[in-house]
DNA sequence: AGGCCCATGTAATCTGTTACATGATTCC
DNA sequence: GGAATCATGTAACAGATTACATGGGCCT
């Protein structure tokens, strides 16, 4: 049971309703957990069966009623307490770099596709995340001063760590794109 | 069922035992895949029954007979079907990210500690990365080189963005223990 | 009129993890 | 004598995906 102190971990700075935690978790909350929606209304359902979030209704006009969560004293606790424990190890699940693994053995062309395809998703994400990161600490202010002084520097933190991961996946597609056209046009 | 196409491709240059499989994937298959023991069991027996891999008992003295197993001119299909599909997202799970973004609200010392460890795993791994890399391409021969003209170059690109992620990681946990470090004095 | 966004779920199935089981050999 | 390595699995349970279900509002 991880997916609770991630979804916890996401309330943490601000009331979401399961529709806005599915988009963020749909975006990889900042690259570090994925869930589909489905998951994440029956996680919260168990959270506040447990006392660990609180929801509360909120009536709109012209669309749905929805209800947002925050995370109870008692979620505190239980997110401090699995602070404390061993992390695992992470893990990384990629069926492209599986077909480049078998790169030897399989149609180079549609290869080179699917990886020009995921270097402009990996830009585009980056790109959010040096976004979200500005919005995060202010137009205006360095990041060295923001980590220093500013508030809750946890997102910004992880945000950092999904704009690496990225930059990194569209770096290497690029690669293995240069290497694998290189030895087309030799053979 | 996508563990079927990382075995397979795992399989595609050597044959292999399940408890080496096993190995192979404990280490994180140069970080793309992960699986347990008992599932890369169970997966090769679904495989034989399919078709897809052939397994031939090796007798062995002084330990326990094993069994190998090759990729089959069907499997090798599947792969190739496999490939020429459209590739899921990549996703990354990972406990430490999630304390990181719980940061602000959660015990510092206790995190740091932690930061360290993955650091230190991180750098061990990349150390162990760069090694199979050189064993790949052969000592005196240059990257470029083999990437041009080398046989089987799956397997070291595989192990190339390995080794990007895991240097990505041990910056970002040695960055954040900097920048909690700093925090901390100052409070 | 058709498609997307908001908003929330249930049910069936598939995948993955944890615990358990066995047994010889080699290294410290 | 005790731990680690080699070698292979079964069984129970937890976690995740897929398909399905509903319905109003907004935009083109």
């Amino acid at each position: 049971m991880a997916l609770r102190h991630a979804v916890l971990a996401a309330l943490l700075d601000e009331e979401l309703s399961g529709y806005q935690l599915a988009k963020a978790f749909d975006l990889g909350v900042a690259n570090f957990w994925h869930a589909r929606p489905q998951q994440l209304y029956a996680e919260l359902a168990r959270l506040e069966n447990d006392g660990l979030v609180a929801g509360r209704e909120v009536v709109q006009d012209n669309r749905p009623n929805k209800r947002l969560f925050r995370v109870t004293d008692a979620g505190l606790a239980e997110l401090e307490e699995f602070a404390a424990g061993s992390a695992k190890p992470s893990f990384v699940r990629d069926d492209l770099v599986v077909k480049v693994q078998a790169a030897d053995h399989v149609d180079t062309g549609r290869l080179i596709a699917q990886l020009a395809e995921r270097a402009a998703f990996a830009q585009a994400k980056a790109d959010l995340f040096g976004k979200l990161l500005r919005a995060m600490r202010g137009a205006d202010r360095s990041e060295e001063e923001f980590l220093r002084h500013g508030e809750r520097i946890g997102p910004y933190l992880t945000c950092l760590r999904g704009l690496a991961f990225e930059e990194g996946n569209r770096d290497w597609c690029e690669r293995v794109i240069a290497v694998l056209r290189e030895r087309g046009e030799g053979a």
